[in-house]
Parts: structure tokens; sequence; C-alpha cells
DNA sequence: CTTGACCTTACCATCAGGGGAAGGTTCAAA
DNA sequence: TTTGAACCTTCCCCTGATGGTAAGGTCAAG
């Protein structure tokens, strides 16, 4: 429709925007968004003479920078870092790197608990019979009174 | 060793225990045998003329169920169920299973999700490089310069 | 009697948010 | 012009499971 540089805003914005809408092209709560200023990763948000915050079209691309890596599971820290990385020119691509592999090994060790985890719990449903009866396979495990045979 | 009926604490112990002892018998810090009672899942803790709390086998073989149960992955609130059931002796296996089906449904839901991430994560450490230059797939995706393809 | 290990309560921090109260601003309709 | 809805502000408390620390009481061995 309109100009394409700018189309990862909604088309027709006047900017700069207050937080509801910003929040509203973010897809993140305005609570968020002060916590995030908060927290010094939007630099210099700036206000009306009554207050009201101001997003021009970095903020909220930056808003969308941060929504992005919230979803892919970076935490706020890492997110800051990325987020400076992303702001130097200067930057290495081993460097953004070096995050996303801590993060994805990050992943990959809660991931293996988890399925761990599941592992036991599975066989341990599997013995149960879940009918009306109280004796059960389960809270014998778990009280230590059974054959702990595996893990 | 000694007798066989109450080996699942250390042979030659003498009950009631003080918070320490406990702590080492269980595996679980002092600090959470302290929030666990004030939560209730240890009905009367007994304490001494000055204060100290006291532990007789049972507790610790609650506290031992309650590791147990922590080590699985099951939040405090499903303990708090689980432990109820297992002194209940008019309990069904059934209700016991639905518990733990719940959390293996739980698990399964946050480990796709973490999968999901991972993938996505991983496609983009392929495309990058990792070199002493600037450019860097991983920063645009993150910033939605990049060709979003698949999710 | 001192020393050190142990215990007590109480408060603060984590992490990424959510909920709500009390009050100020903006804008449009009546 | 007034009023009312929708919006914004700051401030404080809640989550869940756990760690940390501080200030002080208790106990047993030397």
């Amino acid at each position: 429709m309109t100009t394409q540089h700018q189309a990862t805003t909604a088309a027709n914005t006047e900017w700069p925007v207050a937080i509801g809408t910003a929040s509203r092209l973010s897809n993140v709560s305005a609570k968020m968004l002060r916590h995030y200023e908060s927290m010094g990763l939007l630099s210099s948000v700036a206000r009306t003479d009554s207050g009201y915050r101001q997003y021009g079209e970095a903020d909220v691309r930056t808003l969308q920078f941060i929504k992005r890596c919230r979803t892919l599971g970076f935490s706020m820290v890492e997110i800051a870092e990325l987020v400076d990385l992303w702001h130097n020119r200067k930057r290495t691509s081993a460097s953004v790197k070096r995050i996303a592999q801590r993060h994805v090994d990050d992943l990959s060790q809660r991931i293996e608990a988890m399925q761990a985890m599941q592992r036991t719990l599975a066989s341990l449903l599997d013995h149960c019979h879940g009918d009306d009866r109280p004796d059960c396979p389960i809270l014998d495990d778990l009280a230590g009174n059974c054959c702990r045979t595996g893990a």
C-alpha cells in the first residue's frame, strides 16, 4: 500500500505514539514497556509536557526485536547484550553467534532434564492401574518403597 | 547391617533429629525444611524447650517423598496433593495417576515449546558465519529484516 | 568461660511479568 | 462548558522455589 521501507509497523501510523499504541504494535504489554525502560533497554524514551511517554519508530522496532528475542527464549540479560550488538556497527557476527549458541546449549540441557523426568513418569504411569483401589505404584516409588531400578 | 525395616534413613540415627540432620537425611536444605513447614506440608514439627525443631522418622520420610517429587518436577501444589493422597488410606490410584498424567502433559507442552525455539535457533546458527564481520543473519532475523519463512 | 557449630526469626533477591489502587490527561459528545 | 470514557502516570504487592545474609539464642566440648 504505502511506502515499503517502513512496513514493519502499521502503514498509517502517526509518530510518535503513546504507550498503548506502542504496546499493540510490538505485542508487548504497557507494563513491560515501562519495565524494559527502567532496565535501560530503551535509551531515552521521550515524554510529553504532561509526562506521557512518546515512542518513535526506532523505539517500536527495538521493542519488536526484544519481543522476538523473548519468543525465542532469551533471558533479559542476553537480550540486553543482543540489543547492544544490534546497535553496534563494529560488532562481530561471532559475538552474536556465541550468545545464541550458549542459549541453545542451555535449552538442550533443560530439555534433557525434563525428558528424563518424563521417562521416569511415563514408566510409573504405565505401572499404575488408575482404578478406585488405593494401591499405587506411583506413590510407592515416590515413597521410596519400590524397586528404584533404573534411575 | 542393622534391622532392614528402616533402612531408608541412616542405620544408627537417634530420633528425633535437629534440622541439620534432617536436611542431610533428606537432601533438602534447612531453608526449605522451614519453608515446607510454613506451607503446611509437614503437619506439626515438634520443638525442644529452646525452640529447636525436632524431626521424627516419619517427618524425614515425608521430606524424602517431597524431595523425590521435586526431582520429578512436580510443583509444590501438586506435591501437597500427593502427600495428602499418600497419607490417605481411602485414596484411589486413579486420583494419583491423574495428577501424574497432568504433570506429564505439562512437561510435554513445555518441552515442545523449547524444542520449537531450538529448531529456529539452530537454523539461525546454521546461517551465521560467526566471523569478525558485523553482518549477521541472526540479528537480521531478530530485527525482522529477514525472510521469516517457516515459523 | 570461651569457642565454634548449630539453631532461631526476619528480611531481601531472583525472573519475567501480572494486578490493582489512586490520581492526572485528553478528547469527544452532550 | 461540563462530563465521561479512555488513556496515561507512579507505587506497591503477588507469583514459585530457592538462596543469602544479618542479628541473635543454644549447646557441647575444651
